[in-house]
DNA sequence: CAGTATCCCGCAGGATACTG
DNA sequence: CAGTATCCTGCGGGATACTG
């Protein structure tokens, strides 16, 4: 048992690097293609357009190591290798569809303000 | 109105670049130390733990340029500054909220996952 | 197919110093 | 107090090449 709550405000405390992980772009992403169903390496990465084989890679890992996926390689020639969400993975989702569901609503009207602060504060 | 419906899963989408807003860092212990009212400069500095006054100054700025952050300059001696959070910016704090929620919950499930990990995949 | 191993560049981001 | 302005370094992360 904690005698210390986590606190992410706190800068020591170890729940920011479990923040971290939550907030990272690929991590997003690859929980989020995930959620249909197992994936395979390549299926993922044409998922989430754009990653890295590097990248996928490193969060994979980093998705295992945390317990949130779980890599299942299958014998077979050329090998088939299928990452699925583990129970504590799947509980990720709520937050990725919050993320999800704000970006959809608000991108529209991030974007216009983006815009309209750019022209306003343009350089000279 | 919008012929192409936004989709982050897909790497030239605008809608990318909100993503990453949200899944930023600092932004979420930013916003979500706005959520109980305005702050200060310095009260904020001392609510997000551990940010420096660079990338508190980058984070502000960028919350304002998406309109999800209101700055309001006091005409005092000394200045006073206060950010608070626009109607938009209060939406964030759906996903924020979540964020946390599964930090906080899952914290220390993933901290022995890790150690676990790393007792087996420890390099010689 | 599903990676690992390198190389390398850009920039995120901290430290420090200065200003209205 | 609330910043801006620089400098500088580590490493995020892409590109490329090689392996079981």
């Amino acid at each position: 048992m904690n005698d210390i709550p986590f606190d992410p405000y706190q800068r020591a405390c170890p729940s920011r690097t479990v923040l971290d992980r939550v907030t990272d772009r690929w991590t997003v992403l690859v929980v989020g293609a995930l959620e249909a169903g197992p994936l395979r390496f390549t299926e993922l990465a044409h998922r989430v357009d754009g990653v890295s084989q590097k990248m996928l890679t490193q969060t994979l890992r980093g998705l295992e190591r945390d317990g949130l996926v779980t890599r299942t390689v299958h014998a077979e020639v050329p090998p088939r290798v299928e990452y699925h969400l583990t129970d504590a993975g799947r509980g990720m989702l709520e937050p990725i569809h919050a993320i999800e569901r704000w970006t959809l609503a608000h991108a529209d009207a991030v974007l216009t303000a983006r815009a309209e602060y750019d022209t306003v504060h343009a350089a000279s």
